[in-house]
DNA sequence: TTGTAGGCGTTATCAC
DNA sequence: GTGATAACGCCTACAA
């Protein structure tokens, strides 16, 4: 690994002359800056970010936390998407980062000791028990986090809107004539309680009466409960019109369901999913279904995040909601 | 961030001491080490892992070439569960890992000199265009290198068993009665190549003619494609009576088409995926489908790569082909 | 405009 | 068994 000294050596000038011609300092003259440059190139200089990290306490180096026990969060649309959308806004800005988990190695260490060991400049905690004690140590820690989907006191987050996503899919239905609406949620999390009251609240706006068995209790991203779900809801005496599903993987055990059960989407029974993952775009009929913006929530998570890292005196925590769209695709039937 | 130092200086002992004590050397008492490692944890002493790695030039990072041109990497079961299980299993060594683009702020840097920068001491490639010059100066540098499901030159390469996964199908379908096997591939890569050669194989072996019109060529991950040819098979003056898919997404395209035409699967017409995504095994018919153990493939690529950082000497580079399995569905039909 | 030198936190090689 | 001390490669005052 060629460094600095053998630059130096090799053009007779001092480390410190290459070390600022290469940052482009204006104390080195035009000539002897583009001579380190080229011989730098030729000799196939690269800095070492230790070294680097060392000096300047900078990393460039950002912490993910992703904690996905059900090993459902990778394999989500919804995740994967963002995690990409993460890493090219990052690369755009000169940093990379590095998963922050809570085991490396034998020894533990704590989400927050294993960010610092790394040196990481900041954290986004994309998904995780937002309940552990070891992430409020983290996010309460000396290092600039920003988290999604999840609001910490005092803290940047990036929200998913999912109230108007909600709102959206019930004024959608109400257009179409559906006032019998049943929503199988998600389990229990702050995004799971906005839904729900953002889908109370639509509801009570445009006067659409909501038994209290048309709501059902589920887990994300689990169609066979999500098919349990969607039979109790064909047993009733009344039937809702339409079904609005935790999400778009959790409708496919809805759809199995509702197969069984011999009916025809969207002509006996009307459904809705959550999220706008690849497939829904691809069955038929296509999943009408609410988008989640998941690279605008990514690429907002970095520039927020790095803003309060280069700039920390003028940053102020806030929350940032974005926005999603409806698909309208082919499973909400135009009734009454 | 408390230090070295610090620790000796509130217990009046060198530096020396402080850092032998805290990776247990022998050279320290026991007394002494446990009075040190009790402090150390009160004074919430985190390493830097800069500095040592600038000392040990070894910095425990690896490097994860994935490149996703077509944004179906991260949002491919089959990726997404091998990128989790490389974090895990590189955890459990003591490693993390920073994924290697080849641009990072302004200034571009190539894979290997990227890798370089972080200093990583090995580099997993998962996804990437193979051909690319930049891979290939990846490849053949200083750097230990293991690739998966692509094998150059004298490296470690982990891989599918493609040949036994097209051999295993057409065995499947052999026994279910069926001769009249169509094809769809991906498009051109090594992967390809061994699936397409050895489908040629089995079926030469079982005496089974292969009309040239019954293969077809498309793209991964791609149903609407998989959709065309599959209208294209469809429309045979001597249709086949099953179709293999060049992967599970590619087959959801296909599906659509088959129930256009009025065709029920498996009664009119039977079809075999690839890769036994989440989906596979939730939709109804359950896909009949090859489901490559992408869990062991991380796993192999972590093992192979530490054991070739950590034993250079005694390290050969080899080829790990893994196994995968047959998922048994409904949807190919016994015949005949 | 260029050079010098100290130090970032750690490890490792010597003395003692 | 413990303590100085010299690196590791880089940046940055400050000196020349």
């Amino acid at each position: 690994m060629v460094k600095l000294k053998d630059i130096a050596d090799t053009l007779n000038v001092s480390v410190g002359t290459v070390s600022k011609a290469l940052r482009h300092s204006h104390e080195i003259s035009d000539e002897v800056t583009d001579l380190i440059i080229r011989t730098a190139n030729e000799m196939g200089y690269i800095a070492n970010s230790s070294a680097r990290n060392l000096k300047t306490n900078k990393s460039y180096n950002i912490g993910v936390v992703f904690v996905d026990k059900s090993r459902a969060g990778l394999g989500h649309d919804y995740f994967s998407t963002m995690l990409n959308s993460i890493r090219d806004e990052l690369s755009i800005h000169g940093y990379d980062f590095t998963f922050v988990s809570n085991v490396i190695g034998e020894n533990r260490l704590s989400y927050l000791n294993h960010a610092r060991y790394r040196r990481c400049d900041g954290v986004i905690i994309v998904t995780a028990d937002f309940k552990d004690q070891e992430i409020t140590e983290l996010v309460e820690s000396e290092i600039p986090v920003v988290t999604i989907d999840h609001v910490f006191n005092n803290r940047t987050a990036i929200l998913s809107d999912n109230q108007e996503g909600l709102r959206t899919i019930v004024h959608h239905l109400h257009e179409n004539g559906h006032s019998k609406i049943a929503f199988i949620h998600g389990e229990d999390t702050s995004v799971t309680e906005q839904r729900i009251a953002s889908f109370y609240q639509a509801c009570e706006e445009l006067g659409i009466k909501v038994p209290k068995d048309y709501i059902k209790d589920a887990l994300y991203h689990f169609p066979k409960q999500a098919g349990l779900k969607t039979r109790e809801l064909l047993a009733l005496k009344d039937r809702p019109t339409c079904i609005i599903y935790p999400d778009d993987y959790a409708y496919m055990g809805g759809l199995t369901e509702i197969e069984k059960h011999g009916l025809k989407i969207p002509e006996d029974i009307s459904v809705v999913g959550y999220d706008g993952i690849f497939l829904s775009r691809i069955l038929r009929p296509m999943l009408t279904t609410y988008v989640q913006n998941s690279v605008e929530i990514g690429k907002q998570a970095v520039l927020r995040l790095i803003e309060q890292i280069e700039k920390p005196r003028s940053f102020m925590a806030k929350q940032v909601k974005i926005g999603g769209n409806l698909q309208v695709g082919q499973t909400v039937k135009k009734i009454g």
